[in-house]
DNA sequence: TGACATCTACGAAGATATTCGTTGATACTA
DNA sequence: TAGTATCAACGAATATCTTCGTAGATGTCA
């Protein structure tokens, strides 16, 4: 049984996003996608990752100098993980009331609401 | 225009929960719940109490010797912006990825499903 | 009144997260 | 080869969050 990764800081999760996109990684890639977001120091970058490394959260390839880090958990995972950490700790586990404020928050678009519909027959379907 | 208030702490939001639902609660109320949970010091609730009160996430009276606490921006606004934040950092703004991590969680039960349906006709209702 | 309980205020310690300067190694290029 | 760019490592400063001990005020009650 592989050890739980712990549950990923802000900087932590917006790094995990990089790699989750771009898929394996050095600390420059990652670097120049956060920078463009909000400025960030290049050894801030190369500091988190060096920590995450160590937590497990990623694995680093050494075999360039420039380390390719890729993220250990696949996206799903963790982003499961986010989700039912907040649906406990403010929802106490509901997912429709998680749902509901979802919705109030910002424009949903119908297309996004059909989606939604969609995966709730596709869930339903299966766990008959 | 209100000053926004900034996103709670986990700590803070174990706070606030106590309040969202027991309503205006003296330290020695909240600190029962919380006690309840995982063992919390009187003191340290009564010190987030005070901090959160200077941050503007609770309005506190002082009338009676014990001070009575209460959440200042309703439970609905808190929430939204906690789901909003998480929506943003974890999943790029999408609802429906959000939702998709929420089913795959833990098992949702077909009465939360049939009720989160419900939420979706309504929500399309509205903004027609 | 005296002993004890309850309460706020405050400061500081401890834990965790974030940022960055500096150093030394290695690679590139003129 | 000399100069410059790029990189990892590391330590330390800073910021933020959490916890709690202590002190002093006030209330309770026998």
């Amino acid at each position: 049984m592989q050890k739980a990764t712990p549950k990923p800081t802000v900087m932590e999760l917006a790094i995990l996003r990089v790699l989750w996109e771009r898929g394996p990684s050095t600390v420059r890639d990652v670097h120049e996608v956060l920078e463009a977001e909000r400025p960030t120091g290049y050894t801030t970058v190369l500091k988190l990752l060096q920590i995450m490394t160590v937590k497990g959260m990623v694995v680093r390839n050494e075999d360039a100098r420039a380390h390719v880090y890729e993220a250990r958990q696949p996206a799903e995972n963790t982003k499961r993980q986010l989700v039912s950490d907040l649906v406990q700790r403010a929802f106490s586990g509901s997912a429709s009331e998680l749902m509901m404020h979802a919705l109030s928050g910002k424009k949903t678009s119908r297309a996004e609401i059909d989606e939604i519909r969609r995966m709730l027959d596709e869930h339903e379907r299966k766990t008959k």
